[in-house]
DNA sequence: CATGAATGAGGATTCATTCAT
DNA sequence: GATGAATGAATCCTCATTCAT
């Protein structure tokens, strides 16, 4: 599951093709799931001979493993915005049921789900998803720190350790919720997230 | 995901006959995966030949909808504990640890993770999870609710609702971040999660 | 290339079906080389789906290991009529026209030579190749010495392995002869080899 | 195995692009076979895009047939040079160490015995190998002829085929007994063969 | 001349399922 | 009831070959 690009003569394009490749599958793989997709459904659906994929990709692993690093990199890009806030806890807080309400869409969360289930049992997909996990803690730490710093909160680590993974829990777990109950009512969750969030942001 | 069992001579026999595919499957299921798992796994772990198992489930999907059922069916009748409790609210925050502990546990996330996805596609499995849910739901709630009036807390319905999904959510949340980060500091999140979980009950 | 042979509730009826497939797959490798022949081509001259052949073979390549440990089987048999000769040395000479015109025939080395080039590039195949010559060359180097101890010729480690190895590159030889010289005049050759084989054997 | 070969504006040129195939071919193909080594190797190899190797070769099997044919008349030129000695039979017999130790060294047999398996299922292949052997035994012939009349030693014609083809067979044979067992005991081998070409030559 | 993107047929292999015994 | 031999469709992937540029 090596990341390592293949060459082309024309990168754009390349780059361009592997989106397609991308679009596709995310698509096939929540109306299929990872093993129901066949690389013929995803080649169909990315308008280009199968074998061709495998001219962008090692091989469907590499797919879920692109997918993942699409993820971490709008991750990153989220933590980038925070890092330029004045106020970061307080952001976050506000822009909290953005966020919720994203993770309570089923398109949101499909693929994602799809991709725990593999790496709970396919050891190099859960490399790939733990190694941008690590990725995504690192700079969430960082926000979280100065955050509560600028509001003269502890910052010990094992704090900080603790509340980054309950946040990210509550976010992640919303999308469970999402599965199990679709017709939840989003508002009062929203309120009672908040709730949490605050305690964990700033007590 | 018809419950519809099929003819035979001694039903109970053949219960058990069911009840021993089930069991292997989960065993094959938590370490293939549902889609991993072949029937010849499964036949072997059972101890029984491959095509006698098709006298008891009309198929693959046939017994991945037993297990599901089977397996919700647990969850829900774990939940009626919780009812007999006299200050339920507070117990459950005693309890807390020891949930949240297994729910870090890899063995204890790897099959519901594998149930989510299949739910996240195969709209019977969906059905038959969020009946569950529901039913736990309820009992969740009078819980919560019973606990609330005890602490003279308010309890309106909206609220009830958003208190729950949160709190439920933090606890399977709590099985995705296990898996995006198996080294986690059990400790600090436990400590982050009660403070959460504090103000979800008593606030 | 395990040579273990998956257990089968009817052996015999199993190694049936084995013998079945080597038949079938020899014809086809002759034909068309080891990766010329398809798994399907091999299994409609077996008279049985391809996919039934993995109930017997772990694979293609098992199935030239298979080749090869059949020939094992062939040489040590022949070693072992030569054990039990009086004079074994003279025996060996007196057969050699027998065994000479054997190797002359393309039906006997096509395949042979098949697995030479395979095992020249599949370490795998090579090395059963390998240990099956090493089996052989053990029984091969008693019947010399025994021979050589008889006529009160000298029986050196070195010279005995010298001997064995050039007795063998002659039978060898002889069927790459007939590769690139389909018309020799084999009587001629016969002739020519006793003469060496005297020298080799008898000094 | 036609030689027409493509019309080119600059025939020189192109002469020289094919034989930078070729070239590039003889490398994967003693390092994955015919069959093994992939158009995309190849081009890689010789430097070139897969697409324009077209322009040079109607395919691969052209390829190999263009290879094979160079081979085997380097070989042709090889025996040319021995028609010079006085008494060949002696130079031959002192120089057989050296041919031996060739011949049991794997880059030296790896490709013939691809093209050995290739000729014994392919009858173009098989027709210039024996086209080319026929020519090297014509050379080969008039030197043992010439050598042994130095000799006084008989020279009618079915004597001299029969060791022409034994002497081969054992220099041939030496290199598949390298592939059945690469740490066998060169010099012991070397002994045994000089004492067997002795016979050959000699009497 | 030269490229390499693109194709699509064909490869080995797996596996749910059937059925004669 | 129970077996496991047998099937054959489907899967992922490779690769010789073509062709627009």
């Amino acid at each position: 599951m090596s990341t390592t690009e293949k060459r082309h003569s024309d990168p754009e394009r390349a780059q361009l093709r592997r989106n397609q490749v991308l679009e596709a599958a995310a698509s096939c793989f929540r109306r299929s799931g990872f093993h129901g997709a066949s690389m013929a459904e995803i080649s169909k659906a990315a308008g280009m001979s199968a074998g061709h994929i495998y001219n962008y990709f090692d091989g469907k692993d590499a797919i879920i493993a692109a997918f993942v690093e699409q993820n971490v990199e709008r991750v990153a890009a989220l933590m980038h915005d925070l890092e330029q806030q004045d106020d970061p806890l307080q952001v976050m807080l506000n822009e909290a049921p953005v966020h919720l309400a994203e993770n309570l869409a089923p398109d949101f969360w499909a693929l994602p789900m799809e991709i725990w289930a593999e790496a709970s049992r396919n050891p190099k997909v859960a490399a790939v998803l733990q190694d941008a996990d690590r990725r995504s803690r690192i700079q969430f730490r960082a926000i979280i720190k100065a955050g509560r710093e600028r509001h003269q909160l502890p910052v010990d680590d094992a704090l900080l350790d603790g509340r980054i993974e309950a946040v990210i829990a509550i976010f992640q777990g919303v999308s469970v919720r999402a599965l199990h109950h679709p017709e939840l009512d989003a508002a009062a969750l929203e309120r009672a997230c908040i709730l949490a969030l605050k305690a964990l942001y700033f007590s």
